[in-house]
RNA sequence: CGCGGGGUGGAGCAGUCUGGUAGCUCAUCAGGCUCAUAACCUGAAGGUCAGCCGUUCAAAUCGGCUCCCCGCAACCA
């Protein structure tokens, strides 16, 4: 097998029928993190991390038609607001692809075409029940009575002219697939819930159309001048139109989905279905290689339930950065809850995080020591060479584990690296775990250590000694937390300066709890 | 028998695959320290690991049954 020396990541393409909610910043944050950290072990070329919008399909056309707007006035509008909390919560996507642009129509068509020719596209029949005033397309088996779940009213009849994608011709090649491949899917638990739905169930085929009479916002098929696509077909295809494109013999070409590259989709949960069974299907069938991984993570809770627009009970992202910071918001939601669980969100909890890891442990370990700094020596940093010192037994441990020269650049984040991999399932709040060992570490150590009594004894090459230490165990952590947390890092980097410090107020100032204490 | 996840000290979780001292964070209590953001460090109390039965020298961990909670069931991350 190649060596993979490229990384490609992916986030969901939003549907933008509404607001980004908390759901669509976790997904990304993760993403980020991920491309950030790459970046850092593949270098910057090697990297390339792909977000994007969904933007046709009913839901679109009609909420666009509420406010007055033509679909595309409509959702020009609401991307300004997904590109603007990408840009406040400092996510760095290479590319943002909209279904709507030409480079994507171009490919959609094209894919269609491929799989029309090939047979693995063909026109049939489509009978369903359907609602007309809600416009939405019901099973028998979900409206027995024939009224429509939703509104009560009663349901048509319509059989129509539409076209299918065979799924079942794949569906045992996709069982080994998912069998040969342990990474494919992940986590484990949504791996085994998808073979066993393709185990149990025989696939009927996908309807990847929609005539034009009832749905015009979409984009046309090129063998049928009354069909559009169907969103989800439309909407999979961006991971490969957006960095690549098919050669006059049907092949694609992409310098990021190439044998050297390690392909990552990150997802909800919720739409794993679409991830797992369509999308490979629809790559088997274009004759491209699958992703190395499919990962669904979990929800946050909110309250009772799920958050939902239904229940109106959705968090606002921008009013938690505005309230916490970003990398608040950012460090809550990977630490708090290992990655592809679900995990309850709150305030409480996000005040909790703060004031016990960011707060107590970090900003004040970086306080305490800046201020010895000023204090013992005017706020020169000492240059100690403090690898060629000889220390106590808990300040060994702690020059061992900085492990700084010796090793070089690779080991310093092992077992970063390690949390961070697929194998892992990209466990995020492990990665931060043994971060923060690090930081209590440094706490401990000053309190064996006693510089104040340093100080009083004027013991001037001890002192300068330990304090080198852990300006340096605090510059290691500072580069550690880069991927998750890129602003405080750089505030890090700021305060500790070349030669001398620059302490300024507190990173992160604890909250009191005024309000509420439970 | 639709599918899946879960029930572990007051709260939130890890540990279950690869049986063998029940671990972490928060909260509580006591002590220490004073460089620091009432922060930091040490120690303590607190659990018959939902229940029952079984396998085993040994079960939170394997098997069976029961009870309870929660998601999903095909366009909400």
């Amino acid at each position: 097998m190649a060596e993979k020396n490229k990384f490609y990541i992916t986030t969901p393409i939003y549907y933008v029928n509404a607001s980004p909610h908390i759901g669509h910043s976790y997904t990304n944050i993760a993403a980020d993190t991920l491309a950030r950290h790459m970046r850092r072990v593949l270098g910057k070329e090697n990297t390339w991390f792909l977000t994007g919008t969904d933007e046709h399909g009913q839901k679109i056309e009609r909420a666009a038609e509420k406010q007055g707007l033509t679909p595309g006035q409509f959702v020009d509008r609401v991307v300004v607001q997904f590109r603007d909390l990408w840009d406040k919560l400092n996510i760095s996507y290479n590319d943002f692809i909209r279904t709507t642009e030409d480079r994507h129509i171009k490919t959609v068509q094209r894919s269609l075409e491929i799989l029309y020719k090939n047979g693995d596209i063909y026109e049939g029949k489509y009978e369903g029940w359907y609602c007309t005033p809600d416009e939405t397309f019901w099973l028998e088996s979900q409206a027995p009575d024939k009224l429509c779940p939703d509104c009560r009213r009663p349901l048509e009849e319509i059989k129509e002219i539409n076209y299918f994608l065979n799924l079942q011709k794949y569906q045992s090649w996709l069982i080994e697939y998912i069998k040969n491949n342990p990474l494919f899917i992940r986590p484990e638990n949504r791996r085994n819930e998808i073979l066993s739905f393709l185990t149990l169930n025989k696939l009927s085929p996908l309807c990847i159309s929609r005539p034009k009479e009832r749905l015009s916002w979409g984009i046309p098929l090129s063998f049928s001048a009354s069909h559009v696509t169907y969103v989800w077909f439309d909407a999979l295809i961006n991971y490969i139109s957006a960095v690549g494109e098919f050669d006059a013999n049907d092949k694609y070409h992409s310098r990021w989905w190439g044998e050297d590259s390690r392909v990552v989709h990150l997802i909800g949960k919720d739409i794993l279905r679409h991830h797992a069974v369509y999308w490979p299907i629809m790559l088997k069938a274009l004759g491209i290689r699958m992703p190395d991984t499919i990962f669904a993570h979990g929800w946050w809770m909110l309250g009772e339930g799920k958050m939902s627009k239904s229940r109106g009970n959705v968090v606002n992202p921008l009013d938690m950065v505005d309230k916490y910071g970003i990398d608040t918001y950012r460090y809550f939601l990977l630490r708090e809850v290992p990655f592809g669980l679900d995990g309850n969100f709150s305030e409480d909890s996000i005040i909790k995080r703060f004031n016990a890891d960011l707060a107590n442990d970090l900003g004040n370990l970086i306080y305490r020591t800046l201020n010895m700094v000023e204090k013992y020596f005017q706020g020169k940093i000492p240059q100690h060479d403090i690898f060629s010192r000889r220390y106590d037994a808990a300040g060994e441990e702690i020059k061992n584990i900085l492990d700084f020269p010796a090793s070089q650049r690779a080991s310093f984040s092992r077992d970063i690296n390690s949390s961070l991999s697929a194998e892992s399932d990209f466990n995020f709040s492990l990665a931060f775990e043994s971060i923060w060992r690090r930081i209590s570490m440094a706490n401990k150590y000053i309190e064996e250590s006693k510089p104040w009594n340093l100080a009083k004894e004027n013991k001037i090459d001890e002192l300068s000694a330990f304090l080198g230490l852990m300006i340096e165990v605090i510059s290691q952590v500072g580069r550690q937390i880069e991927s998750f947390m890129p602003y405080t890092a750089d505030l890090i980097k700021e305060q500790l300066g070349e030669k001398e410090i620059k302490k300024g107020k507190p990173l992160f100032p604890r909250i009191e709890n005024k309000e509420t204490d439970t």
